[in-house]
RNA sequence: GUCCCCAUCGUCUAGCUGGCCCAGGACAACGGCCUUUCACGCCGUCGACAGGGGUUCAAAUCCCCUUGGGGACGCCA
């Protein structure tokens, strides 16, 4: 069997379910999803749960569904590393058998001290390599480490930071299998990637360090590199590491904040990379121009409001129909009546222009829903509209649009300027209490509008209402 | 401390095979227009090549140094 077979570009997604998918985790994902989707090839993920203490079944399931509401479908089941410890025990004995690692009996106490002492001396923290030749056996307590060159240097091109190079001084022994038995985040990295086909490793910058460190891993092993790049990480506003202060949530916040996914995505994918001046793209865009070029290598900072500014604009190119059903959820949340769709799909155009997310235009919604019996008046808007003289206005309205045939946004439009013109008015003078006698509050779409979108009766029927009030 | 990486408006960025750039777009800010409110939209203003040396006829673009920032130095991943 030759690998002529296989798809030439294979990328992995590898979350460790220590949290929820955070976007920093995210837009790795999306970065190696679209490689792979741009190319043809195939997306996998892996679950690195090797950490029996910090693991959580809980977070495995929300990152796979945060995932799947960004779209980002992987091919196969997922890898889940716990169930390969055999795998990667061959790997170690294999190493092992071929002189490229060795047993070593040195305690983490001991190996602590040779660190002290070296950064004393101003030197990189390291291991000094005392068992490399000592040829010990197996045993309790005893780690497999590495058997690393202790000259020359690691070099690799990365495929968005260029060239970087190690010198093999740099690097100590490493631990590939721990004394409890179980293999080291490096080890099993390497033999995963290697068994997995990997073709391209696209992961964060915080990895980069490891990278030579795991290239010794691949030669040890006789297998072919990869092709790695390293993305660099997303800062908060403030230029520091990303952290919850700065409004940077999991990917599920998002989602319950009333967030698009594909404005997610398309805010997530430029940061760190772009197609000339282009700001807005559909996943469709971003498969077939995303070729893994064009990253940058400076780390970015996440800003909120760029991000709710890319969602409003999505949320905008959305026709009313397919935004309904994607609003259902926000609206019983928000306790809106729901049940009129004809209803809804009027109105929602009223608050598309004037709402950033989900949750806005439910909210924004509720006037435009609640029947006039269960319609809420703002007190303050009411007393500072409902004069005297707007009261009139309202009720002399009421007479004239309840005669109205045609109750459209064009003759309602007509109505309501013929009403002012007639009697030498200002609009800015009938406008607020009809608003509020009508919405219930200060805002909201043109009057013209949102009669049109309720309906003669249900119009009327608050005029009546507010009235009465 | 040591090593690796990075450096264009407050932020995201275009530009980086040197001349088309006294640096373009977007978010934010500010001003205006539109207007029945709130928005949307439109128009405009403010605003950057971190600093210093080179190389070159010519540098944001190439090289070096300094400074600043980030990351890594685990029997965590």
């Amino acid at each position: 069997m030759t690998n002529s077979a296989l798809p030439a570009i294979v990328t992995r997604f590898a979350p460790s379910p220590t949290g929820h998918l955070h976007i920093g985790g995210a837009r790795t994902a999306i970065f190696c999803w679209l490689l792979a989707r741009h190319h043809g090839g195939r997306f996998v993920l892996r679950i690195e749960d090797t950490d029996m203490e910090r693991s959580r079944q809980e977070y495995t399931d929300s990152i796979l569904a945060s995932m799947r509401w960004l779209g980002l479908d992987h091919d196969g089941d997922p890898v889940y590393q716990r169930q390969r410890f055999d795998l990667y025990n061959e790997a170690i004995d294999q190493l092992l058998a071929g002189g490229h690692a060795y047993w070593c009996r040195c305690s983490p106490d001991e190996v602590e001290t040779m660190r002290e002492k070296a950064r004393g001396e101003g030197r990189k923290p390291r291991y000094d390599g005392r068992c490399r030749d000592m040829g010990l056996a197996a045993g309790p307590g005893r780690v497999v480490r590495l058997k690393a060159p202790l000259s020359g240097r690691i070099v690799f091109e990365d495929m968005v930071k260029g060239h970087i190079a190690v010198e093999a001084s740099e690097l100590d022994d490493m631990v590939l299998r721990k004394a409890d038995g179980s293999p080291t985040y490096n080890l099993a990295v390497v033999v995963d990637d290697i068994a997995m086909g990997i073709s391209h490793v696209l992961r964060g910058d915080d990895h980069v360090n490891n990278t030579p460190r795991q290239i010794l891993i691949y030669r040890a092993l006789g297998a072919d590199l990869p092709l790695f790049g390293h993305v660099p990480m997303i800062l908060g506003p403030d230029r520091q590491k990303l952290s919850k202060r700065h409004g940077a949530k999991a990917v599920i916040e998002y989602e319950k904040d009333g967030l698009l996914p594909e404005a997610l995505v398309n805010y997530l994918v430029r940061l760190g990379w772009s197609h000339g001046d282009q700001e807005l793209f559909s996943l469709e865009d971003l498969v077939r121009l995303f070729d893994g070029k064009n990253l940058n290598s400076a780390a970015s900072a996440f800003d909120p409001e760029k991000l709710m500014w890319v969602n409003a604009q999505h949320l905008r190119g959305q026709s009313p129909e397919a935004l309904l059903p994607r609003l259902l959820p926000f609206l019983a949340e928000a306790g809106v009546p729901a049940t009129d769709e004809p209803l809804m799909a009027r109105c929602i155009p009223l608050v598309q222009p004037r709402a950033n997310s989900l949750t806005e235009m439910a909210a924004q919604l509720r006037p435009l829903l609640t029947p006039a019996k269960d319609l809420i008046y703002d007190e303050a808007a009411l007393a500072r509209a409902m004069t005297p003289e707007g009261r009139e206005h309202v009720r002399a309205l009421r007479t004239t649009l309840g005669a109205l045939v045609d109750f459209d946004r064009e003759s309602l439009h007509a109505c309501l300027h013929g009403y002012v013109e007639q009697r030498a008015l200002k609009f800015k003078a009938v406008a607020p209490p009809l608003r509020v006698a009508l919405l219930g509050s200060a805002g909201g779409p043109d009057l013209a509008d949102a009669m049109a979108a309720l309906g003669k009766s249900e119009a009327l029927a608050r005029l009546d209402k507010a009235l009465q009030l």
